[in-house]
DNA sequence: CGCTAACCGAGACGGTACGTCAAGTCTTAAC
DNA sequence: GTTAAGACTTGACGTACCGTCTCGGTTAGCG
């Protein structure tokens, strides 16, 4: 969707080179009118004006609203988390809640994902990547409950979809409706809660 | 937002009388081409032209896209579900939550709610509308929970927000997302998991 | 087009009275109206609403926009002018001019005669009805130049035709252009520059 | 209000350069609409059709339907008469209301100006263009007459305002109210009529 | 060192839908 | 059967962005 961290060798033979400073300012001022307006009112147009950029050279390396956001969203995050890795699942869980929860301080990020969320109910082909990227997401929460079971922290049989719903799910849902703060404080009782439910009960 | 259900004695002197028709081929309009199409691509002047009404006319009665929308789901729900009360918050919840999956089942409420929390995103405004109807969906399972704390089913001092949030949270999550399908057989399980995991653990 | 001075006793049979002073109210609107914003921001809805009056009260009456205005600007001229009959042509057109020039004093007829004018350029069946009612002032000034020519006040032979031009083009132009005030004092001067032209010189 | 006949190097930076065709083909269009319809059922949205252009497009060279209308009547007339100087001022006249009567044999004129004299009587804000305009052709008349005044071929203290209405004044009255035609071999007799009326009456 | 490719800016272009406004017609209820 | 009220169809308004395109002018790196 970038054009940031592709392929290292394209077959060029010549040419003018990017210009660097245009993509950061495109991606400063699509991240400064999420915020200030919301991904509602973001245009392209209004982000090349504000970004003192033409039309065609956003067009150029993002080809949609979705992709720039995409963009600016990963650009905010820089520093990759690491998948937590605590030798128990209530640590591993509470880590990633916690961080996941962490987004929702960060009104850049909260805007992107709520707005990405939108996008993806509103034009199907965009949801096809969104969801693909959700995809990535869980698994890296699969991985977690996986190895819980092996260490038999679950029981044998759990529905993990619905474990990894639970995580997401209630995460998500304050984003968006925004009906209570998320609080990175509130991970631990809230994975708590989650992990007595997976128990077997005899 | 809708005019439909409002006094039925309004104090009205004469002029010509409303045309019924045109409001059901409106609504009935919106609800197909929220399924053909999906809620981005719906728009009021596509709506007139299904429904063969003019567009000032759409516009008389629905003030935006997602009141529009709103009546139609409505319209859809037509019989309005009672609040369950089978003596026991799991009987309760199972109940709710199974009518809540079976929204999964109806594509043109599915489409629908989906579309209004993609607008929620997009228009502040509208936002705020919406989140004063998903409020009123909370305090209904909120009294659920209330009368539960009463019968001492869940332990005093249980976070209601969160519960409420593992009730609607994996909802809203499956609806949005699609990446498993809302079951309603799948609703008793799911409330169990969450009713073992609000227990009090000694 | 009015309906206002026609047959006193019309066959009626039964039904609501009408209203008379629903009749001024409306003609009333349409002079003030006319005035503050000119002809071409007069809107029969505008109208209907200031002299608190039925839109359809104002068609069954008045069948389109210049038809009311017709009559707005008959009902302010009230007591009609008579044909000057001074004994000289000088005398009778300078009479006529200045009662015509006076027109530009009176803010409601000027406003209607050139918003009438324009309609007549735009609207091809109302510009045949502005047609015959030019003709009949036209008429006016030509009974006026007949007379002067039985009295030899003018030479035989004479265009009439360009004669009657020569007194309505200016005030016509100075009205629709407001290049220059139109002032009943300038008539005479006016007037006698004309008869000077039509004279035969020798 | 066009852009055709402005500053021959505009400094452009960039950009695509203008489509001629377009602009050739909205003005065809609106001189064409002009004569079939009049200027009353005149359209932007209209023209843009016929002219097989996006309505944006109309909109973004010509701000209003007078502006468009005023372009295709300077396009009609191409190349500019001179300012007649025949060397008397009866010559000049003469010369000078030939080409005027001309334009009533020339649809799209006559249509063009009888349209914008309406608009000028319905907007205001354009009227104030109308007139500005109006002027500059009155100040050719008007340097008609100071020469003649010069050479003593007019009285001092003629009133030159009357005699220049006395020019255009029945010459946009035949034009607008179309009683009689507008003949260029008129034009001889008619300014001898106006002159002869100027002179000084020993 | 010149060629060439890709960049960047500017902005015109054909489109689509927006939400508004008034026109003129029609239907109903009240008087 | 007039009057009031107002629902309805129709059509144009002027605006905002869309995504594509065509220019003029720049700026690498390869040969």
């Amino acid at each position: 969707m970038s054009t940031t961290p592709q392929n290292p060798q394209p077959p060029r033979t010549g040419g003018r080179i990017r210009n660097e400073d245009a993509h950061h300012s495109v991606l400063e001022a699509t991240a400064a009118l999420l915020v200030e307006n919301g991904y509602g009112a973001l245009t392209i147009e209004g982000v090349a004006k504000r970004a003192n950029v033409a039309k065609s050279t956003v067009y150029r390396w993002w080809k949609s609203k979705p992709a720039l956001v995409m963009d600016a969203y990963a650009h905010e995050t820089a520093t990759r988390v690491p998948e937590p890795d605590t030798g128990t699942l209530e640590g591993d869980l509470t880590a990633f809640a916690a961080d996941l929860y962490a987004i929702g301080r960060d009104p850049v990020r909260a805007k992107a994902l709520t707005g990405l969320m939108a996008e993806a109910q509103l034009d199907s082909a965009f949801a096809e990547a969104f969801r693909a990227w959700v995809r990535t997401r869980r698994e890296l929460v699969g991985r977690l409950l996986t190895r819980a079971l092996a260490r038999r922290e679950i029981p044998a049989g759990t529905d993990l979809t619905h474990a990894t719903d639970l995580v997401f799910g209630p995460f998500w849902y304050r984003l968006l409706v925004e009906h209570a703060p998320l609080d990175p404080a509130d991970a631990e009782a809230h994975v708590r809660t989650v992990l007595q439910g997976l128990e077997r009960r005899e």
